[in-house]
DNA sequence: AGCAACATGACAGTTGTGTGACAAACGAGC
DNA sequence: GCTCGTTTGTCACACAACTGTCATGTTGCT
């Protein structure tokens, strides 16, 4: 909870753990971003009117760091303050003075609708025959699917991500195998490995070339 | 929207459709059930006060079918109806006579949160000749009806509402098992269990396909 | 030619996945 | 409350796929 005075911190805090909740409360959205990294709570109530970092600017904030529900818990009935909290992020708006068992069962309805967020959206690449879609787990050769180990997958990917730039040896052990050190004959194995199933003549490479002294690009 | 008053629904039906909501309105609880299972509404806007079946009975009838967002649309500003309403199921309670932007707001953050929540989709699928339909809990592989359990169901609908794309054995431990960590052998031995009854070789399946290393995907 | 950079094939250890068995937990029906 | 069939999660094992290393061969540059 997320509310600078002290008479309704103190009273809903209690209210809420009469009702079975475990609470933690701070006076301004500052506290209550430190709070949420600290110890990231399930629900965060937070009041509109607060001194410094102001309600809206705080929901927008925690919207930025994760999807926890929010419920804002405002004394102002205005049409207005609603559609802004809910545009900035907040899941529901509750009018001050509140009553206990309402916003006990909207904390319940909410919570029922709480859940993670989707997949990692990763936007698909093509390079002229050659199609690459990280969330389906899929290369397409000429329209042909063609099964990738996840190795090859992670290096195709990091190579697409930064097609037509030269990748040191070194950025892709760091960035594919995420070793600090290491054989850079490694990434030549795996390379070659690529290769064989991506290019339609893998010793002569025109997708996945090679730029010698320096790493390997993967032609646009 | 399931509403009684003639004036309202033509009303704020058209004022959504302005804010480039589809909406369709009938007039009784009985119709908007019948509605409901004929064709799956994203979202329902729902009076308290209507005749025959009232607004709260609707919505655990609509609860019982499924896990379509709910908003009740209310001219009772009584604590006792809002907790009576969130209690029956409805996920979110607005005063009449209301701000349609407000509203729309609430739309919009109600199926943000439906969005990301595990609940069972509204549609049907069909892939090739494989066929779920949510809602009835029914799946059917060449028109012939198989009997799945309530995991492997859940599972089902959790790959086909994201076809194509591969989930990780964690993200599947997430949104079917709700556990934050767990074995992910155990996803492992469902997807087996769930190709004995969908896949017409489960040694060589070709739905629900293993892509090695990242997960699990339904195939189109 | 000489050298460094790169490619490639083989191989053994490791990891990932499929599957059957089993016991605990559940649930419908009485 | 009890029973019995079903469902669920855990485990062990088998097997296939993948990985990293190495040795050896090839290429490109000066």
């Amino acid at each position: 909870m997320i509310e600078d005075d002290d008479r309704i911190r103190a009273s809903l805090g209690l209210a809420l753990e009469d009702e079975g909740y475990t609470v933690r409360a701070v006076a301004t959205a500052e506290e209550g971003m430190a709070e949420q990294r600290r110890e990231p709570a399930d629900t965060i109530l937070v009041d509109l009117m607060l001194p410094g970092i102001d309600g809206f600017e705080c929901i927008r904030l925690l919207r930025r760091e994760g999807e926890v529900p929010i419920i804002v818990v405002s004394a102002r009935d205005d049409t207005h303050d609603v559609v802004a909290a809910l545009e900035a992020g907040a899941d529901d708006y509750v009018i001050k003075p509140v009553a206990v068992k309402e916003l006990s069962a909207r904390l319940r309805a909410l919570r029922r609708r709480a859940r993670s967020a989707p997949a990692l959206p990763t936007q698909a690449y093509l390079f002229g025959d050659l199609e690459i879609r990280p969330q389906a787990g899929e290369v397409l050769v000429r329209g042909e699917q063609v099964s990738l180990t996840r190795t090859e997958f992670r290096l195709l990917c990091e190579l697409a991500e930064h097609a037509g730039l030269v990748l040191s040896r070194q950025q892709l052990l760091e960035r594919v195998w995420e070793y600090d050190y290491g054989d850079e004959r490694l990434v030549d194995v795996h390379v070659g490995r690529l290769r064989q199933k991506i290019e339609d003549n893998p010793a002569g490479p025109q997708r996945l070339v090679t730029v010698r002294g320096l790493g390997y690009k993967l032609h646009r």
